[in-house]
Formats: C-alpha cells, sequence, structure tokens
DNA sequence: ATACAAACAGACTAGTTGGTCTGTTTAAAG
DNA sequence: CTTTAAACAGACCAACTAGTCTGTTTGTAT
C-alpha cells in the first residue's frame, strides 16, 4: 500500500470527474471540489492534467466512450438478431445504471450539449463516438438485411440514426422530468418502431 | 423617437438575451456581452430585471414558451389530421428556422439539459412546456382515434411523448454533427413511425 | 414651471475559480 | 547509501463577472 500511486491517482480524478460533470457539467465542474472529494490537492491534480480541458478530454476519451463501448456496440457484435439486441439493451439501461444515475441524462448526450458549441475539439470527439454509435447499430442493421430478417426496402443507417436519437431523445425527457417513466416510454415506441422494421 | 422607452428596452434585452443563451446557454451568457449588443447599460439592465436568472426565467416565459406555442401547438388546434400536421410541422422546421438556427439546438431542450440540474426553478418552467406539448399532440392523436383515422390500440399519450423525444434527439444530433441532416432523417423516420399509428 | 418618479449611466466591489510556483516527500535505480 | 526524478502539498495570484451604489436624465402629471 504505497502512498503514491500514479496510475490509480489518475484513475481516481478521472472518475471522480466523471461523476462531478454528470451532476453539474464540465462548466459546473470545480476543480477545488474535486480535490476536495478525492482528497488530492492541486500539486496532485496538475501533475496529472495540464489543465481542466484536458481532464474533460480524458473523461471523454477513457470513460464516456468505454461506456457506450460497453453497453452497446460490444453487445452488437455478437448478435443473431439486432432488434432484439438492441431491446435488451434499453431495456437494460434503466436496471443497470438506476433511477439515479438516469434522471442526470446520459452522460455523452449531456457533453454534447453543453460543450459542442463552446469548445470545437470536445464536439470533434464526442461526433466520434456518436458516428461509431449509429455505424455499429446500422451495420447491425445492415447484417440483419442480408439474413432476411430485417425488410431490404429501408436504409439502415437511417434508422440506426433514429434509434439513437429517440433514445437520446427520451433520455432528455426523462433528466428533465426527473423520472424514468420517458425513458419506459420511449423505449417501448422505440421497440414499436424496429418491429417494423421486419418484413 | 424617445430615448426612453422601457417595455422597447425590456423587450430588447429579452430578445438579444434568447440569441445569447441560444448561443452560449444560461451560464455562459455574460451580462457585460449582453449590455454590449444592446448598447445598454447595468443601470438600465437591473432596472428591469432583478438578477441575471429572472432574465433567464423571462426568456423562458415569454420567448420559448411563445414559439413552441407558435410553431407546435397552434397549427394542432384547428387541424384536420393530426398526423399530417405533425408532418408539415416537422418539416417546416428548417425551412423557417434556417441551418444557422438549426445547429445551435433548439433552445428549449438546451436550456433543459443545460439547467434543470442547476436550478428547480428553470425545470420546472422548462417542464410545463414539454407537458403542454406532449399534451397537445397527445389531445390530437386521440381526436384522430376518435375519428376513426387513428388505430385504436395506441396509447396517445405515449405515442405523443415519442414524438417529442425523437424531435428532440434528432435535433440534439443535428446540434453536435452540427448540420441538419440528423434532423432531416429524424423527420423523415418519425413519419414512418406517425404512419404506423393509421389503421 | 416644477416636482417627482421612472429610466437610465457607469465606476466600483466582492466573491469565485482556474492556474502557478516554490518547496517537500517518496520510490526506485545505481 | 545516494541520487534523481516523479509525485505530490498548498499558499498564492490574476482574471473574470454578477451585482451594487451613487448620481444623472427624461417623461409626465399638476
Amino acid at each position: 500500500m504505497s502512498e503514491r500511486d500514479a496510475p490509480g491517482t489518475r484513475e481516481k480524478l478521472l472518475m471522480a470527474a466523471f461523476e462531478e460533470i454528470h451532476l453539474h457539467g464540465f462548466q459546473g465542474l470545480r476543480i477545488d471540489r474535486l480535490l476536495e472529494k478525492t482528497g488530492l490537492t492541486k500539486g496532485a491534480f496538475y501533475h496529472h492534467f495540464k489543465s481542466k480541458k484536458a481532464l474533460g478530454y480524458a473523461v471523454v476519451d477513457e470513460v464516456i466512450a468505454r461506456m457506450i463501448h460497453d453497453l452497446w456496440l460490444e453487445p452488437l457484435q455478437q448478435s443473431a438478431d439486432p432488434i432484439d439486441t438492441i431491446g435488451t439493451a434499453l431495456s437494460r439501461k434503466t436496471d443497470i445504471l438506476g433511477e439515479d444515475f438516469v434522471v442526470l441524462g446520459c452522460p455523452l448526450n449531456n457533453l454534447a450539449q453543453e460543450m459542442s458549441p463552446v469548445d470545437e475539439g470536445f464536439r470533434q470527439k464526442l461526433q466520434t463516438i456518436f458516428e461509431g454509435w449509429v455505424r455499429e447499430i446500422g451495420a447491425a442493421l445492415a447484417e440483419g438485411q442480408k439474413q432476411g430478417i430485417i425488410r431490404s426496402d429501408i436504409d439502415p443507417a437511417e434508422a440506426a440514426l433514429f434509434v439513437v436519437a429517440s433514445f437520446e431523445g427520451a433520455f432528455s425527457l426523462a433528466k428533465n422530468a426527473q423520472s424514468v417513466r420517458a425513458l419506459e416510454i420511449g423505449e417501448r415506441q422505440l421497440l414499436r418502431y424496429l418491429e417494423t422494421l421486419r418484413p
């Protein structure tokens, strides 16, 4: 148990920063509060991160990107039926994340809404994540078309974007209403839409 | 042409504040920049508004609420076919508002995402607007059911929430992508969903 | 004309916050 | 055991910004 643990300290700052950003947004993130929360000091922080913005970028690259990957992209990889996979991915959200998490909004979309007009670097990083997300769903739908379990007259890329858009929209409404209800309704109606993609 | 025009000055501040909030968010709104933009001074501002927050509340109540009303609620009132009305309302957005407006995001959703976790007063005001919006679409769909032009086995309230959620979600993606494309795709797929509500 | 209150003008203040800078401690190599 | 650089500690700084406060101007009622 060494007192000095560079990778551990960095990770602690990253995770605490993710929580604080989820709670207050990036601009609402206070370095002092972060240090109080982690029990660290300015010296430690600025040793690991060049600036507050650099911390934000790291949260996007290392925390949020991985989260989307684990919850959405990974399950879609080995999937027989994309519609089923999306359906279970959707319904699992509320269970895994919990109501307290949900009413804070989607971390990806929160940051995108807040920072994309303010900082081009944030925007590009977040856009990359969105694009990858849509691309993978689109690919899964296209694969479904090949297998004949999805109608051939729909555009997989457009349908994929709609899935992400609807999900994020319902998440937004849930956040503002401070209730998971909107997200649940959104999921139900989104599944209804997805079923219309079957032959 | 009087120099002193209280209602005019207030209106000028309101509209400029709306633009600045649309550009930078409420927390990114700078009073000094607002005054520079309007050619007014601190004295004028704090004569008309008790605080920055009071200005924000006024923008929500008087600018954003009216905007939703004019673009969504009004058209739905005298409407024979709600699905058609929603469809034209959707497609008109890009035309009326223009690309420059669209890539800044939906003013309502922007503010909701930013402020609902930060300030309960904002959250409640914005929630009231969202609820009214969903309620009116739901009422139009229910009326459509009565007339037999919409399936009776769907829940109008849930479908209405999904319409708003999808629209806002697509708007969000468009904002982050800095392109109207996502919004157009979202509209197209949303219309596809809406058509499945017909008998 | 005069009084008076509303409508401003603008210098100044106080609190906040990201970032810096000097100095100290730990770990690991030689 | 020394040495050296990474890993901290924490006081301090400088910039920014909402809000205040005193004073001035304008419209208007009497």
